[in-house]
DNA sequence: CGTTTCGTTGATATTAATCAACGAGCGTGG
DNA sequence: CCACGCTCGTTGATTAATATCAACGAAACG
């Protein structure tokens, strides 16, 4: 079965032409690691990131493979994705603007990470990146809230994976994808979800078509609406209220 | 239904009376944070300790409370507990000997952490620990390994949770089991298992009626034995290939 | 020694998975 | 430009895995 083309998938990410992104001017900065950083140690940073773009379906990384990069996502969003052998496939989380790959300043990648849409990040290379680390502590301890945040986070889904059924679990995704999109951008109620219905239900631990017949429910139940490449939340509080479980 | 009586529910630690625990003697202090502390960072360590002992179903915290203290664990087992309002429960994890709890330096449990059986922790104010932690940058660095590794491993659990059914989840709770007890004990084939089929199951995702019908089963193909509190792996190698999915 | 808890096993129910079909949208190439 | 193939999302019918309900024996406990 091919699945994409030499074109889309191509791993090689694009140099945008167009301006210079900068760390010290950049608007994503204050949502990013970057937030721990002063002024003359943006400048710093900005020595050590390279800009990259990530067409649809390509790869930043490979799970298992050395761990050469950390990444800040500005633009996009990213699925993170755990494969079994028979190619069952889990993924465990989606990366948005502001986002951190590579908190964990691991040896070797633990999941692949693959654009979903076209994905702007900046890429620094890991021993840069560590060893600024290790000279700034505030920039470890800004790594280790990320990281905190991110076990709290994976907590709530090991709850929603164990224990909450089908209609939860889209309800959950929604809120949680909404509250995370809020925090970057303006989103409230009409959500946007770039992510295939597969890429939800291997999210969710569940298969697409029960992601398709839980939303058509809802929709059914006049709790959401759905749009092209996205749902409005009609009803966010009861949506709250059933992903609570 | 009157769970736990007075006397083994109560909240108040014990104080061991035997002999005087000391951060210096420790032996399990290389298994644990300490291990990233010097020999004079150790007798400072020591004056913030306070050792306690929380018998069978003591809580040690409660999830959304004031996090006034973290932990490392010297012996025993505890679960760490995620409740739904309406009573559906998600273990999300055992500590075990060398284990810490409260690693994201949270103001706030996100879980409940309690006893299984009889279990002796070193706990440590929230404040003096994190006022060490700013000042020490390889405590703050060991910490976020820490963090980083349980990370890794609830991206594991999701996996499970997720993609796995009941014969994988059961061999790969025993499988990680077995391998964090080796870490810190010379237990390699018979694995204790303190924790009642209602903790495995909601470890798991399962109830208990499926985790005891996989267990027999697994015991009826003679991968491995059940023996009191315990289990023993007759082919560990093939348990480990159902664990991986 | 009764009572309760725990683990096990059996019978049945239920949720979500699987199998299947179909239409819309999209890109490609005739 | 239109026809074709492909992917994607949706919906329906059926199956399968696990949950639920129920009963029981053994161990633990007061």
């Amino acid at each position: 079965m091919p699945v994409v083309t030499r074109e889309e998938a191509s791993a090689a990410p694009r140099k945008p032409a167009e301006h210079i992104p900068n760390c010290v001017t950049c608007k994503t900065r204050h949502l990013s690691i970057c937030a721990a950083l002063s002024s003359p140690e943006l400048v710093m940073f900005d020595q050590l990131v390279q800009h990259r773009e990530f067409p649809p379906k390509s790869v930043l990384f490979e799970q298992g493979a050395a761990a050469d990069f950390v990444f800040s996502v500005s633009e996009g969003t990213i699925r993170l994705v755990r494969l079994l052998s028979d190619g069952r496939r889990q993924i465990v989380g989606f990366a948005i603007k502001g986002d951190f790959l590579g908190v964990g300043l691991e040896s070797h990648y633990e999941f692949t990470a693959e654009a979903v849409d076209t994905a702007r990040v900046c890429r620094i290379p890991h021993h840069g990146f560590e060893t600024m680390a290790d000279e700034k502590p505030h920039l470890l301890r800004k790594l280790h809230e990320i990281a905190s945040r991110e076990l709290h986070h994976s907590h709530d889904q090991m709850v929603l994976l164990g224990r909450k059924n089908a209609e939860e679990r889209v309800a959950a995704f929604l809120i949680s994808h909404r509250d995370r999109l809020a925090r970057v951008s303006n989103c409230t109620v009409t959500i946007p979800l770039p992510m295939s219905r597969s890429d939800i239900a291997d999210y969710l631990g569940l298969t697409i078509e029960t992601v398709s017949r839980t939303i058509s429910k809802l929709a059914r139940e006049k709790l959401i609406v759905v749009v092209p490449d996205g749902v409005r939340l009609l009803d966010p509080d009861r949506i709250a209220a059933l992903a609570r479980g």
